[in-house]
DNA sequence: CAAAATCCTGATTAATTTGATAGGCTTTTG
DNA sequence: CAAAAGCCTATCAAATTAATCAGGATTTTG
């Protein structure tokens, strides 16, 4: 039940992007510097974002990569579908049991709601409002 | 973020545990072959399950496992946590920076809310109602 | 034009996790 | 005792994930 490095570095990606939202282009070099990760390992990753239409590359010196939408048109469900695959705990639903079935099914409607109701605005803007900790305690 | 067989296969056993509660211990052999699966990957599925206390063996011939306590008392969470690890979609929530811990923290609650609220009396009872299949489609 | 910056592509490797297999030991029943 | 069943440990194969390497192609700046 884990999300990979896939996942979450193409979220940093994309939140550093929205960030400067605007500003023009990012280079994945300044992004790598930034969050301490290997420049041609976040380039495997931007690929698939490409492709999917999420960002747009702007080629030669000085260029980078930019949002394709507004920040708020983003969600985090459409970057981890891209990196992640489909937002399932188990391939393949519908053959199970119906028992199982309805468990798994539950978990995917739960984490699609939260995935798909997340923007990158929502995450780009979030400073730490130093909310109450009382979310922090370990399951 | 998906479940892996550990999880998928431990939740087959105790569910067919569940099913045969109160009629005395079900050998892990019948709940192979039931399920069209490997005894010995069962066994060491199931090890980890007696030492968290979930179900208690019984040795000898006619032998077997028998759940620790009521259905209704064991939840689909305690399993999977048994044998996935903690419901986290990232480990080390708290060193994440503020944006990307506020996704995982939202996405954490949302499973372990379903997973806390199913248990096995839950999955053990559910016949296929054939509820609307409004929810199969594809995401 | 030349150099620099950057994107782009493919291959390869390393590490980890997952899934499966083998075999022997112990305990209980009949 | 023999059969049935759990218990334990080690090993191996396959798949996935994570990361690295090498080089090329494109565009902009000066």
């Amino acid at each position: 039940m884990k999300i990979s490095t896939k996942g979450r570095y193409g979220l940093t990606i994309m939140i550093e992007l929205a960030k400067k939202h605007g500003e023009g282009p990012v280079s994945l070099k300044a992004i790598a510097q930034a969050n301490d990760l290997s420049e041609h390992y976040l380039e495997q990753l931007i690929a698939p974002l490409r492709n999917a239409g999420l960002v747009k590359s702007i080629r030669g010196a000085y260029g980078g990569y930019v949002l394709a939408n507004e920040p708020a048109q983003i969600t985090s469900g459409d970057i981890i579908r891209v990196l992640e695959g489909p937002i399932t705990p188990v391939e393949g639903i519908e053959d199970e049991e119906p028992a199982k079935r309805e468990l798994w099914i539950r978990i995917r409607d739960a984490v699609k709601d939260v995935l798909e109701n997340t923007t990158l605005e929502d995450l780009a803007n979030h400073t730490d409002r130093g909310e109450s900790d009382a979310y922090m305690f370990y399951i």
